[in-house]
DNA sequence: CATCCTGGTGTCAAGGTTTACATCCGCCGC
DNA sequence: GCGGCGGATGTAAACCTTGACACCAGGATG
């Protein structure tokens, strides 16, 4: 046994003496030849330690077992633990995951198309919110898609996420049975759809009370600085909220830390809330209420669409939408008695 | 222009009235045709967008364009920024990264082998501190490697990483600088090498002060559950510290947590510090004090070396250590006056 | 007894690329 | 005028696998 280049397929019929369609045969089709051949193929395959080579296999089947994901940050907590799902389901099913860091950078996306041209890539995960194209160039042919974490624009693909309006709903929801009935919501965009649903369904959860008018909302970006500067804006007014139902986590560790800054307490001056439950949430002070996307699950339900797709079945839905759990911790009280702005 | 099927080399040869050994020599050895040839080729690219097939390539080849990163945890906040740094530099060399997760189990590194045994990776880079292998079947070719984040027990492959016990002394200095005396180290270990290194940093560092006997130092496996159980077991004595040296954030934030339990104030009555700087680390009250890992540069250093291994070219060390940061926040302040245990 | 069918197996082409080798052509030096 | 050389290009094999097709033997059917 030569060890300096790994068994190929003949080496296995040649020590079966067999063919080596019957050796191919023996692994795909094993029904389709006689048990003691198989018998024959399977020690001849433990002997050489075959593994068939994969580029052989995609190059001949026209087809990789690669996926590939888009991400514009692997390093957002948020992203993570979507990832181990993505990865865990497409390891079951035989593919690998292939990772592309786009930096936010939208060109840098096309750059990854490479992968899909060069037939590296069977299929493909957004968690950008569009599909990477290169202006200049012609439509590439794109591969099976699904999109994570950010729903694409026109919904060119499957989408799985959270439930981000009902989620948002919940949340005032709490807010509303703590007392609070002037709730501003922190990180308005346009460009973020899931941001923008979660406006809708705080919008939603006012208009249930009867408390849609008089309600602020406060332009942010969604990150830290975005509402720590929100908070600033707000006090440039003279209505304050007694609650801020934030966008996500960042906004709210944001405005947490502005309002602490200004010498308020949390949650006794002011109840903030956050969204996705990333992992400092529980570290912030006070640890912080929000809502926790099941990310693992996220990831693992989009793996499995995607490989769907790549064999060819349409997904039963244009979206899918998990139901997010409602985390209590601490920043988040009752409204205080009696405050006068 | 038909878009069902991406061009091959052929369909370039065509248009450029060129055979496809000549494309092929345009492409990867421009010296060798002429320029008249190269300028007809060039364009005949750019009409049919081609790409070249990359199964096909390494199917040749023999070598696939891709590398492997096996980590115990994507999630891990200290892996992610390596994971970018080694993607960034990866992708600049035509690579691409697929990602593997052990999930801590050994054995599940194993099953990563096979993408290797399938030509479809060139090289490896190891966050699990072992080198992922079968003890059932025989040792399997292996291709280069580098080990990250924590090295290989007999120095098997080449280690990028953080001055881990550099990095231990500082901080030990700066205890020091600040009046302790009596400093437990907390998360010793002998399962993981980068710990036990820490931990020798931390005995220079007080021996270097005259400060050797008396240390204590407590067993804790790395996790914040660790840090606190450590705590535990120390308050059952009397000597006490006035500082806690911990191994990692995560065991740091478990001391805090345990302290403040137990109404202490950290830094008033203790300082406790950490290592790594895990995105959480500011978000601690206090926000704690630590060494800064500098990851990203460690990523891209490691795939420098492994792309350089994979072309063939040893690397000069057999370890980089790069010196981290010493990142001062809350947590450690001067030793308490007439404190008395 | 001829024919058809069927289950089991072998042969061979194809998939796209790279590269060793062959070919061709123009030019130099003798 | 010719041998030879070198630069530019073409030809074809090889990388490994899969699957369409062909083949063969033997049993069932007419």
């Amino acid at each position: 046994m030569k060890k300096s280049t790994p068994a190929t397929i003949e080496d296995v019929a040649r020590l079966a003496e067999v063919s080596i369609a019957t050796v191919s045969r023996a692994i795909h089709m094993p029904e389709k030849v006689a048990a003691s051949t198989r018998l024959k193929v399977d020690r001849a395959i433990a002997v050489t330690g075959y593994t068939a080579n994969a580029m052989a296999r995609s190059l001949r089947l026209g087809r990789s077992n690669m996926i590939l994901a888009i991400a514009p940050d692997i390093g957002d907590p948020n992203f993570a633990p979507i990832l181990i799902g993505l990865e865990n389901e497409a390891r079951a099913a035989g593919y690998g995951l292939l990772i592309g860091h786009t930096q936010g950078d939208p060109l840098r996306g096309v750059e990854y198309l490479k992968f899909q041209n060069a037939n590296q890539a069977a299929g493909l995960i957004l968690f950008t919110g569009y599909v990477p194209t290169d202006p200049n160039q012609p439509a590439p042919r794109l591969p099976p898609m699904v999109a994570v974490s950010e729903p694409l624009a026109q919904g060119a693909a499957p989408f799985v996420g959270v439930d981000d309006r009902g989620g948002a709903r919940k949340m005032v929801e709490l807010l509303i049975a703590q007392g609070h009935r002037k709730i501003a919501f922190v990180g308005d965009s346009r460009d973020r759809l899931s941001h923008h649903r979660r406006r809708i369904g705080f919008d939603e959860g006012l208009a249930a009370a009867g408390l849609r008018a008089g309600q602020t909302v406060m332009d942010a970006d969604g990150t830290l600085e975005g509402g720590r500067a929100a908070v600033e804006r707000l006090f440039l007014r003279d209505d304050l909220p007694t609650a801020f139902a934030c966008v996500n986590d960042q906004t709210a560790a944001g405005v947490i830390l502005a309002l602490t800054a200004r010498g308020y307490d949390v949650p006794r001056d002011f109840s903030v809330t956050g969204f996705d439950d990333i992992p400092q949430a529980g570290f912030l002070s006070p640890a912080l209420t929000t809502i926790r996307q099941p990310r693992r699950q996220i990831g693992q339900t989009a793996m499995e669409i995607l490989l769907g797709l790549v064999e060819g079945v349409a997904p039963d839905e244009a979206e899918t939408l998990l139901m997010p759990d409602l985390i209590q911790r601490s920043s988040v009280g009752p409204v205080p008695q009696g405050r006068r702005y």
